[in-house]
This record gives structure tokens, sequence and C-alpha cells, in this order.
DNA sequence: ATTACTGCAAAGCATTTGCAGACTG
DNA sequence: CAGTCTGCAAATGCTTTGCAGTAAT
């Protein structure tokens, strides 16, 4: 990555510029874990808690989104890209799946206190992808 | 709790009851610390990871749910009331405010896959409660 | 009486924090 | 060079699990 194109306001160092690497190419929002695995793999090995601290400086910049998807057990991260979409996450493998549209946009909220001042939303469907919808349609079957 | 409204399948032990009334008087989700807490005020104090083990049961069964809300650091719990409601989340004190309509009712979501079976969705608001908002505003004009 | 449930303690897992040495600007 | 960042280890906080005694049906 250029330096032009480093986001403003943090030293730019091998581990930073790994993290934000993986976050780059990845079309999926990604676990610490995950991402900690990915930079792994590359020449620069980094730490699993930097990874964390890295991640939590680039919520704090904007320049990642930190989200969690289900009962919540752990958090994904995914590079902001100033788009708005959701995600549909499969609840038997956990694979998560573009939404393109928002059902947000003429949406006008009734809310029991209507003093509250909404800044923004988050939606998130749930149910099978094409791989598990199959499986379990096959598994019924046999039963 | 009279017995004919027991959720069936289960031993009906002081316990449980007293959770499910906690749960069957909160109106808004409590976390199973607040839940903990609130037993142990009353009459009957329950271990805090017999709590967990009722609340995960209870999810089972389909008589509480679970959900996350921000950054999911924690989960909470609320009675299955059957009603589909959403909740807005103030970002500054974590209030949980009623939604009394649905964007999803009449959304028909362009998947990028569209294999995808959608069984059901979560929206959740978020924002500043009356309190923060105005609490906020304060702070900013003294600045 | 049999089986399931709870108290209690200890482990588990994602995440955070403290500190000294290493690196960036 | 000064200040920040990272490797590493240890702690934290929510949640889960193992086991033996207790309670429900």
């Amino acid at each position: 990555m250029t330096d032009s194109l480093w986001p403003s306001g943090m030293k730019r160092t091998k581990q930073r510029a790994a993290v934000l690497d993986i976050l780059e190419h990845a079309d999926i929002p990604l676990s610490a874990m995950e991402i900690h695995a990915r930079v792994g793999h590359g020449d620069t090995p980094v730490w699993l808690s930097t990874v964390y601290r890295i991640l939590e400086l680039f919520t704090e910049k904007g320049v990642v989104i930190k989200t969690t998807v289900l009962d919540g057990d752990m958090a994904y991260y995914e590079r902001n890209r100033h788009a708005h979409h959701h995600y549909a996450v499969c609840v038997d493998c956990h694979k998560i799946v573009a939404v393109n549209n928002c059902p947000m946009a003429e949406f006008e909220p009734k809310l029991s206190d209507d003093a509250f001042r909404v800044m923004g939303h988050r939606v998130e469907m749930y149910g099978y992808c094409r791989d598990c919808d199959k499986r379990n349609n096959i598994t019924d079957k046999d039963v």
C-alpha cells in the first residue's frame, strides 16, 4: 500500500500494514483470530494481542467496522468501504453472505421513547446457506 | 406461576421459577448477571452458573430469546412473548428502548448468494437516549 | 427410587493490559 | 532522539464444565 493511501494519524508499521492488507482483500468480515492466522502465513508474523490492539485503533479511526453475529461469541472486523450493506449469516456453518439492499431506507421507527435519537442501525438476516440447506434436506430424507 | 403455565418438558425447580419470574416481569432484555443479581434479592439465591444453565435450557425450549447488542460484550435474555419487535440501544449508557414496528415487513433482500434461505432477522438501531442526548448537548455548549 | 438439577470450584476462551525492548517519524 | 508500538506473559471477565450431594417426579 502506498503512503498516500495510508490512513492519517497513525504510524505505519509492518504489523499494521499486514493487518490492513488482509482486511483490504477480504470480502467478508473476519475475526481477530482469523486475521491473526492469515497474517501468520505471510512474512510478518504478528502477535495476537497486537492484532487486537491494531483492530481497536482501526475501529477508532473508522478504518474498519467491528460487528458481531448470532449469539455474539466473537467480534468480526471488516474494512470500512463506506458502502452501506448488511449480512445474512448461516445458522449452521456460520458462513456470511452479503445483502445488497437495505430495509431501513424508507423506514420510520415507532419508538417507545420518542426522544431517542437514532444515529445508525444494523440488520442481520439468518437462515441456511446453499450448502447447509442441501445437506439438511438430504439428511431429512435419509431419516 | 401456576403449573398450567409452566413450560412443558422440564422440571419445575425453585431456581427455574425464580429466573422465569424475573424474566416475566422485565420489560427489557437482561444479562445473566443482572438476572443473578435480581434473583439474589429474593428468597431463593441461585448460583450464577445455575442461572447460565437455566438460561441455556430456556433458550433451547424457546421460552426465552438470547440476544447481543452493540459489540456483543455479553448476552442478554428476554422472555419470548412471540411478539415481533426490535430494539434501539443507546451507544452511551447502553439503555435499551423498544421499537414497535419492523422494517423487514415488506422487504425483499437482494442476496449475493441467492440460494440462501432466510429464516429470520434481527434489527438493531443505535443512537442516543433522551438523557444522554441532553447531557451531551450541555457538555458541548460548555466546551 | 431414579433421574435430573444445583452448589460450588475450577477451567475455558476471547479479549485486554502491563512492561521492557524495538521501531517509526 | 522522543514517543509510540510490539512481543510476550499474565490477567480479566463472561461463560462453561465436572463432580458430588440434593431435590423433583
